[in-house]
DNA sequence: GTAAATATACCGAACGGTATATTTTTCTAG
DNA sequence: CTAGAAAAATATACCGTTCGGTATATTTAC
């Protein structure tokens, strides 16, 4: 049975995940927290030792998020330029379109703020990020060794516009709050991945 | 001649914008200013009311600066294909790649940071962007008039994916420190614009 | 000499974090 | 099923530091 220590850690994360969402790390106080979660300082510390260490617990539940979005269906299809495809429009509409997260992306927002500030975060954040473009990569290898792509490409640089790409929406979209924007690098991207075809 | 108090505040303005590019907005504080121009809290409020207005005086003259790496050359170009491709390279090479700003892309980083943190100051820097999205759109309009690019292309939803590209490479050379970004980037998008052509 | 420029000292509030007290759960023994 | 001790969870009070900002005194430039 979930213990109720358990079950308030669950409830700092979350309400956390949505304060640093939509105000940053630095600017989200331990008062925000506590003031959301409706604890005090005693049941916070009980479960994280610091700030920082919340942070980390936030970041692998915001992963854990969205890869349950950016990945549903993907592992249905086969053909690996619909995967890319798919995994585009996920990410676009149906992460950060859906508002997943209240403040955008949480990993932009983060990488952001955090790039000039603690290299062990950002470090933390970028192995992810070079997983996903791995991921990529993989595919459009894959892509290339069915003849559907051309053949000689950069798959890597490929695999890195296309987060590029993805993370740059993330930012527009934050500020515009124009679902056009999602729709537009959408489109283009698509454009983008048919013109690599064969 | 140049006052002393203007010259101070011109050295207030050189300092924050160092400060702000690397440690953000919020996490760049008085005492951060004071420090690097070894005024002190006297001397600097006797130029500026407020942080805030500090980095009002710091956003336009950010933008004179990446206006000056930008545009530099555009202007002899005719061809409007080709001034696309100028402010790309011009951009991702010269702005970005020579760490105009030590902490990366002031704009993404500050656009990123208070996107969920003052309305005001982030439909500011919108303002400035759509601007940018415009000009791109009006070359492309001239590509068009020109029978350069295929008809019927929506110009602001290709402008504006220019601009994403951008920013997401911004996003990411902030934190890989990484030059073949930029060049990755700057290969991807030129081999987007060409894709564009009749 | 006078005005602009800068320094000094101070404000209340908020920051992250800690040590300790108190309350709730949880588990065990009868 | 329950009493009660042990342990887990949470509350309270406090720490030194820093925050942005202001009022006033002093220095420097013109």
């Amino acid at each position: 049975m979930e213990t109720k220590g358990e079950r308030t850690r669950q409830l700092i994360i979350e309400k956390s995940l949505q304060l640093f969402s939509v105000k940053g790390y630095h600017s989200t106080s331990i008062s925000n927290i506590l003031d959301a979660t409706g604890l005090t300082k005693g049941g916070l510390y009980g479960h994280f030792e610091s700030k920082e260490a919340i942070w980390y617990a936030i970041y692998d539940e915001a992963v854990r998020r969205w890869r349950r979005v950016v990945f549903d269906g993907v592992h249905d299809i086969t053909d690996p330029l619909r995967r890319i495809e798919k995994v585009i429009e996920n990410d676009l509409m149906n992460y950060l379109g859906k508002d997943i997260f209240e403040g955008g992306c949480f990993f932009l927002n983060a990488l952001v703020e955090l790039s000039g500030q603690s290299l062990e975060m950002s470090r933390h954040m970028l192995r992810g990020f070079i997983g996903f473009s791995k991921l990529l990569q993989q595919w459009l290898v894959q892509a290339e060794s069915q003849g559907q792509i051309q053949s000689g490409l950069n798959h890597r640089e490929i695999a890195n516009f296309i987060f590029i790409s993805l993370n740059g929406a993330a930012a527009l979209y934050a500020v515009t709050r124009d679902d056009s924007v999602l729709k537009q690098t959408t489109s283009q991207l698509h454009r983008y991945v048919r013109q690599l075809e064969a």
